[in-house]
Order: C-alpha cells, then sequence, then structure tokens
DNA sequence: TACCGTTAAATTGTATGACAATTGTGGAGG
DNA sequence: CCTCCACAATTGTCATACAATTTAACGGTA
C-alpha cells in the first residue's frame, strides 16, 4: 500500500483524514443532503483502517461537518448547523477560498463586542494585566513597519485587553476568532499605512484603560475597529461608501441608565 | 459483563463516556495537570472496547478538555483551554453547578451582542424574516403565563432576530449560548411576573425591527437585556447594585460617524 | 389496486487481539 | 557528573469478525 500522504505525517492519520474530508466539505464537493461513501470504501479510499477512519468521522461530526446513521450512512449536514467557531473549520473555510461576506461578518462581530471588552478590562484590569496591555502596545510601536510580525503583536494586544475583562466566554470568542483575524490582517497587513495609521488608537486604548477611563476605552477601541474595518473593505476593493454597516452603536435616544461614572472606581 | 449504564442506552457508547468522562472532568476529579488512567484501563471501566473508548477520547479532545500523547497518556488540560463555546460543554458545566460568575459572563456577552444583532435585523430583515419575527412574538405573549414553554418560545423569538441579521457567526455565537441561557431561564422564570415585565419590551423590539428603525430597535434590546439580567441577579439573591456591570454603551463623547439614518433603508 | 406487515440487506456500531511508533525514564558508560 | 543509549509504557494503527439498527423492497391481504 502506498499511504500516499504520509509523506507529511506529522500528525495522526486521523487528523489528516479529518483534514482531508473537512476541505472537501468545505469545497462543496457534496451536496448538503446527503452523500460520503460508506466506512469502508473511505477507509480503502484513504489508505486507513476503518477504526481510524471512524476517528475522524467522529471529529467531523463534533464539529457539525456530518452525521452518521446506520443504515443511512454518513450524510453531509447543511451550512447552518457547522460549527463556525470552531478554529479547525474556520481555518478550512479560509483556505478554500477567503469569502469577503465571512470577513465582513467577523468585523461586525469584532465592533460588537471588542468595544465593551476593553469598556470591561478598564474597569476590571489588574496592575500586572495593564503592564501586559502596556508592554503588547509597546510591542506595536516598535514593530509598526513589519508586516507578518505586527500582525501577531496586534493579536497579543487584544487578547491581553481580553483577558482584563475578566470573562472567560469572552477570551473564548477571541482565541476562536484569532484563526481567521490573522488571516483576514495578511491581507490588510498589505496595505500602505495602515498600521501607522491606527497606532494612535492603540494607544488612546491602552492609556485609557490604564486610567480606568471605562468610556474612553470603550469609544477608542469602537474608532480602532471602525477603521479596521475600513482597512479590510479597502482591501477587498469595496466602493468605501461603507454605509450597510453600523459603525456605531450610540443611540440619540433612550436615557441610560446612570451606572457607570467616567474615571472612578 | 454488566455493562452497568447501558441501561440508559438511546445513544452510542462512545456518546456516554464522553459525557461520563466530560463530566468528571467538570467536577474536577482530575487536576489540570495530569492524571487519567490508560486507555485500556479506561475501557475496562467503562465497560467498553478501546476503539470506542478512544472515540470518545478524540471527541474529548476536540472539546479541548483532554490531551492525548504516546508515553504520557491522556492528560487534562487546563481550563483556559477548554472550549466553552461547545454546547455539550456549556451543558455539562451547569449540571455539576451552575455558576453564577459564569451567568454573569453570558449576560455581559449578550449585551454585547444582541442589541447591534436587533440593529442589524432592523436594517436588513426581510418580509418573511419580519413575519416570523412576529410570529414569535406573539408566541410569547400567548405563553407568558407558562414557564418552560415561554423559554423556548423566548430563545425562537431571539434566534429569529438573530437570523435577520444576516450574520453567520452571530447565529452560531447565539445557538451556543442558548443552551446555557435555557439552564438559566429555568431559575428566572419562578420570578413572579418576570415574564409579564418584559413583554412590551419584547413587543418594542420587534415592532421597531418591522418598522427599520435601527436604533430604537438596538434600545430596546438593550434595555430587554439588562432586564434581563437584572433578572438573573435576583434569582441569584444579588444586592442588586449592578453597579460593577456597565449596562448601556452609550458614549456622552466621541463623534459618531454619520453612516446611519433612522427608519431609512 | 392500495395498504400494511414482514423480511432482508446494507450500513454503522462494537468487540478482540495483535503489532508498530513514539517518547520519557532510568541505567550504563564515559 | 554528564551524556548517551536502551528499555518499557502508552498511544497509534491495523485486520477481522459480529451485533444492532434502519431503510427499503417484497409479498400477502383487504
Amino acid at each position: 500500500m502506498a499511504r500516499t500522504f504520509r509523506s507529511l505525517r506529522r500528525q495522526n492519520l486521523s487528523a489528516q483524514v479529518v483534514r482531508e474530508i473537512g476541505l472537501s466539505i468545505m469545497r462543496k464537493e457534496f451536496q448538503p443532503g446527503d452523500a460520503l461513501l460508506s466506512e469502508p470504501e473511505l477507509s480503502q479510499q484513504f489508505n486507513v483502517s476503518r477504526p481510524v477512519l471512524r476517528e475522524a468521522l467522529k471529529v467531523l461530526a463534533e464539529k457539525g461537518l456530518i452525521e452518521s446513521r446506520p443504515r443511512t450512512g454518513t450524510r453531509v449536514r447543511p451550512r447552518t448547523d457547522w460549527n463556525l467557531l470552531d478554529p479547525e473549520v474556520l481555518t478550512w473555510q479560509y483556505e478554500v477560498g477567503p469569502d469577503p461576506a465571512f470577513l465582513e461578518a467577523i468585523c461586525e462581530v469584532r465592533l460588537m463586542f471588542e468595544p465593551m471588552t476593553a469598556r470591561l478590562a478598564a474597569s476590571r484590569a489588574t496592575a500586572e494585566e495593564i503592564e501586559t496591555i502596556e508592554r503588547a502596545c509597546g510591542r506595536l510601536e516598535e514593530l509598526v513597519e513589519e508586516a507578518e510580525p505586527y500582525i501577531e503583536a496586534d493579536l497579543a494586544f487584544h487578547s491581553a485587553i481580553c483577558a482584563a475583562a475578566h470573562n472567560e466566554l469572552l477570551q473564548r470568542i477571541v482565541a476562536t476568532l484569532a484563526a481567521p483575524l490573522r488571516a483576514s490582517r495578511l491581507v490588510t497587513a498589505r496595505l500602505p499605512g495602515a498600521n501607522r495609521r491606527t497606532m494612535p488608537l492603540h494607544r488612546r486604548v491602552a492609556e485609557a484603560i490604564r486610567q480606568g477611563q471605562e468610556l474612553a476605552a470603550e469609544e477608542a477601541m469602537r474608532e480602532l475597529i471602525v477603521l479596521t474595518t475600513e482597512d479590510v473593505h479597502r482591501a477587498l476593493g469595496y466602493s468605501g461608501t461603507g454605509s450597510d454597516l453600523p459603525l456605531s452603536t450610540c443611540p440619540g435616544q433612550g436615557q441610560m441608565p446612570a451606572t457607570t461614572r467616567e474615571g472612578g472606581e
């Protein structure tokens, strides 16, 4: 037996099979309704034993991509059931073809939770966490001319802020979104001056968090995300109106409950 | 062999093992660093074959709970690596002991996402989607006196709005958070008049979305979430100050880019 | 002819046993 | 005391067989 793709074995066999099948599903090589060969056939096709293949199918089922039932076989589930929050699914999604609509979705989601995350961070960050954020911001300034290293530093910056918000769930969301975000930044990073343009806002965010100014941190972060969203749009060659995306969330109506006071803690 | 827990077999053996081990990890029966017996021992303990046990371990590894390596065995990963966005993990988390801090985290995340989701829905909902939302709201009014059925209707309401936002990621996040939410609502639903209290706001949200009033929808949804958050606090026996949680996100500073106009589409 | 129950085949689910690959530990040798 | 090697324990993989389940076809009956 050839074990064709065993050459690049740096991980489990089942993991390789998972990736192969997962990618082929992303490429829409199967109709959502049905298909996928039987386990014996698949195991033969991939040159692996049936237990290994079954482990792979279990993982794919866990990701919501497939569903196995006796007699019926394993069917590909509709896209709405896919676990889009799974890092691997996200990565595959991006590999088979960077979807502008998906990037748009990510930007929207970031715009929803990052500003308020910054606000929580300003309210709750400990001394060490503030220190970490400041250091990350410093590294950002150092690497402003670089491309890839800057992306990592940027992710570290946002991740540090998220950690300071003391909300497990948030941290998980950020960690999940890191993969596609990294990929998207690879696009925007090519834009000349994009990094430098967002630098002042990064500083403002870090500064506001350090001083515990909740609203200032929230607003600065919002502007920052808006800016990077625009960069994404430019990189995708949008017309640039952006009027479809609500960029802010400041109601001119509706009284706020006075539960927060600026600067004090 | 006894196959002790085969009595309640309505699902796979591996699924049962997954649940058993997953729950025992949630109960912190293992130190994050190490432990878990070897595969042969575990398979004997659960009265299943090794392939079945391995499938279960694969699933648990997929959820970020464990990590298997040759010679070392399978170790329990630190809590920060757990995939808290996994529905099953979320459910187990809640089963072993409803954590107030976790409920708090969920409320915070909802407060981040749902208002802007409503806004997007107001901007993008199609006629059919509006119809679905209205119907869900109607059902809500019918069931206002019930307990459990109301919860399901409430989830359907929010889910419908989320679908109208046309953002895959959002839909996934909301769907994921629905599980623990359902559990938490089982607590708050006991509060007398809680359902009736939020009824007007539900109507306002639906109405705003129907008329395409983005800001109104966002604001109404924000108030709605604030209200339900307060209910959660009351159900948990909080003091009720709520000053720790920023309940709004209306900056009194910072000029907004004029990208949205009320009512027009 | 239409309908319903039975049967049978196909597929997943489970079990067993054996061997290979990997890796950490301890022991032997420098 | 350090280095290197061999060993042992554990996961990783394989092959095969059988059980359980479910769909679908078939045939019997009203």
